[in-house]
DNA sequence: TTCCGGAAAA
DNA sequence: TTTTCCGGAA
């Protein structure tokens, strides 16, 4: 799957996407913003540093004062911190305005004022990133790359219902060459205006106005009835790690088992003995007279749920005798009836891999 | 209360 | 590779 479905939409129906996404662009796109079709490579800047992580609506008055106070980039260099700081208040992720003025100050020491014209040169400009650098580079210069931001990432994600999350290193690489596919060179700026816009005026991360969207037709999510299934994110919760210590008990052909209790894992379903600890559990929990045989993990089995990392370690143990107390919560079952018991996963495979039962 | 989002630091 | 940085909207 993956690569030769996205070629063939992308490439056999000759760029349906850019053909359709421009056209849209040019016929109904008329979000009206001050940076728009901008060709300033300082107010690109400008506006590209206020509006990552930030709503355009948001952003704007901050813009709009930005450039009113600062109308080039010399006067941006020689403003105070303080001053240039004020500002910025209340927008948020405070870094952004330390790197503008660093990079302000870089520029006219560096370039004379002259914002670099070179992608290479600019990316590494401080507070300038992927998105940021190939956004100032299109727009500004013509140069032909394709900006990959949130919107970037919902719309391919949805579009060719991607199942790769956006959120990881090998997820970016293959958006950027969904993105690639479908990229038209020779109107980068337009092109990436119009994705952008497209995220999020139609395809939005929620109630996206699929009804209308020159682009419906084509989209897989969409087609597929999946649209809010997309973008793909690794799910960054907390995995917990347990560590399981199974003891089958054994006495006279029966073998010793409980019911796993309710408010976690397996509720319900039935176990050996256990001791969940750290480290090696410890048969501290028998008295150690009654032992006749022990053979120790002698399996072990790891176990992945959503948020738990399960690893059990299982022993068997020979007993004289049942215990006369400690035991209560279960049962000792006939070694012939254990197969009738239900056991969670991690415990089939154990009695799998021991025909001894 | 949860979701959203670029870059840099850890 | 993961975490941190912020405020607004749903």
């Amino acid at each position: 799957m993956g690569d030769s479905f996205y070629f063939c939409t992308s490439i056999m129906i000759d760029n349906f996407f850019a053909k359709q996404l421009l056209s849209w662009h040019h016929l109904e796109n008329n979000r009206i913003l001050p940076w728009k079709g901008e060709k300033d490579p300082y107010k690109i800047w400008i506006s590209e540093i206020i509006l990552q992580q930030t709503r355009a609506e948001q952003g704007l008055p901050y813009y709009e004062r930005f450039i009113a106070t600062y109308p080039t980039i010399e006067a941006l260099a020689a403003a105070p911190d303080q001053e240039v700081f004020k500002l910025w208040q209340g927008l948020g992720y405070y870094s952004r305005c330390r790197n503008l003025l660093a990079t302000a100050r870089q520029v006219v020491a560096e370039y004379g004022g002259k914002f670099p014209d070179q992608y290479a040169q600019i990316i590494q400009l401080k507070g300038i990133g992927p998105y940021t650098a190939a956004a100032i580079a299109s727009f500004a210069f013509g140069i032909a790359v394709p900006v990959i931001d949130g919107n970037v990432y919902r719309v391919m994600a949805r579009y060719f219902a991607a199942p790769e999350p956006m959120d990881t290193t090998t997820g970016k690489k293959k958006f950027n060459e969904l993105v690639t596919s479908v990229f038209d060179e020779r109107q980068p700026a337009a092109f990436n205006q119009a994705i952008m816009d497209l995220g999020a005026s139609v395809c939005m991360p929620k109630q996206a106005k699929c009804e209308g969207c020159f682009l419906s037709s084509g989209c897989r999510a969409y087609r597929e009835n999946s649209v809010y299934v997309f973008p793909v994110k690794t799910k960054k919760i907390a995995v917990r790690h347990r560590y399981f210590n199974y003891y089958i008990l054994e006495v006279n052909e029966e073998l010793y088992l409980q019911q796993r209790p309710p408010g976690d894992v397996w509720h319900d379903l039935y176990e050996f003995f256990l001791v969940e600890s750290e480290n090696a559990g410890t048969t501290d929990f028998l008295d150690q007279s009654l032992i006749e045989e022990e053979k120790p993990h002698i399996f072990r089995s790891k176990q992945r749920l959503t948020h738990q990392l399960i690893e059990s370690k299982f022993s068997i143990i020979k007993l004289k005798k049942k215990p006369r107390s400690g035991f209560e919560k279960g049962a000792w079952i006939k070694k012939i009836n254990v197969k009738n018991y239900p056991f969670p996963k991690t415990i089939i495979s154990f009695l799998e891999e021991m025909p001894y039962f």
